[in-house]
DNA sequence: TTCCTTGCAAAACTTTTGCATTAAA
DNA sequence: TTTAATGCAAAAGTTTTGCAAGGAA
C-alpha cells in the first residue's frame, strides 16, 4: 500500500486508470499528494501542499477530484469535526484515535480491535462496516 | 433519563441550574425540545421545531445554546455528514447506528457491544472513550 | 447597577455549482 | 470532433461573531 519515491507516479496513473478515472495532471497532482503515505488530510490542506508545489489546480477542481477519489473507493471521506472533513488514503478497514480539541487522526491497526459481542443492524438493513473512534487526550508533559 | 409530560419544563429546569446555566425562557425552550426524547437533532431541526410551536427564538440563540448545552455536557455533539452535525440527548455512552445515504443515527445500547480486545492510546495520550458507528444500508423492500 | 443573554445581520468557512475555456479521446 | 475536465467566481449551506438592546441578579 505504500509506494517507493522513483514510481509514485506511474502507480498513481495506474490506480487511477484502475478506478476508469482518467489521469489528467490535476488529478495525478492531488494522487502524488495523497496517496505518498497513510494520512488524513483536508482539502484545504491538499490544495495548500499543492500551491506550495508550485501547482496552480482550483480549489472547485481539488474539491470535485478527493469527491471523485472517495467514490471510486481510493479514498475513504472522515469528518474531523462540524466544519472539516478529511480524506485518508488508508482505504483498508481501520479505525482511529482521534485527539481532544485538535481532532487530530491516529491509525489504529484493525488487528488491535475485536469485538466479544456486535448487534446485527435494525430491521430491513445490513451491516456495512464497522468504525471505532476512540477518543484520546494528551497527557501534559 | 426520560420525562413525563407534566414534570418536563420543571426537570429542564433543574437540569440547567444543575449545570450553573441561567434557565431563561429561550434556554427552557430548547430544553424543551431536546429532553423531551432521547434524539438526534441538527440546529436546524431544533430551529424548524421551536418556530413551528410559535417560538421567536433567534438562530444564533439556538447555536449557542446547543453549543452551551454540549460543554456542559447536557448534550452530545455528533456528525452526520460533512456539513450537518446533530445534538444527542442521550449523554450516556452509546453507539450508534448510521444508515448509509441519509445520515440518519439510531442508537445502540453499550450493552449490545463488547470488546475482546481494545489498544491503550498512543504514548502520551490517555483514553477518554470509544465511539462505535455501524454502519448499515436499508435494504430494498 | 452590573453582568449575562438575546436578536439581528453580517462575517467566516467549507463545499458545491454554472458556465465559458481547455484538454483528452 | 466529440466528450470530459478545469478554472473562476458566485452561490449555497452551516456555524460564528459584533454589537446594540433587553433581561436577570
Amino acid at each position: 500500500m505504500e509506494y517507493g519515491h522513483s514510481n509514485l507516479r506511474s502507480d498513481v496513473a495506474a490506480r487511477l486508470r484502475a478506478c476508469r478515472i482518467t489521469p489528467t495532471a490535476q488529478r495525478m497532482q492531488v494522487g502524488e499528494v495523497l496517496f505518498a503515505a497513510r494520512q488524513h488530510l483536508t482539502a484545504e490542506e491538499v490544495l495548500r501542499r499543492l500551491r506550495t508545489k508550485g501547482s496552480r489546480v482550483s480549489k472547485a477542481t481539488v474539491y470535485n477530484t478527493l469527491n471523485l477519489f472517495a467514490e471510486r473507493g481510493l479514498l475513504k471521506s472522515l469528518q474531523v469535526d462540524a466544519q472539516r472533513s478529511a480524506f485518508d488514503s488508508n482505504t483498508e478497514p481501520h479505525h482511529h484515535f482521534q485527539v481532544e480539541g485538535s481532532g487530530e487522526l491516529i491509525d489504529v491497526d484493525p488487528g488491535e480491535v475485536e469485538f466479544a459481542k456486535l448487534p446485527e443492524g435494525p430491521p430491513g438493513t445490513e451491516v456495512l462496516g464497522v468504525e471505532v473512534v476512540i477518543r484520546v487526550r494528551r497527557l501534559p508533559s
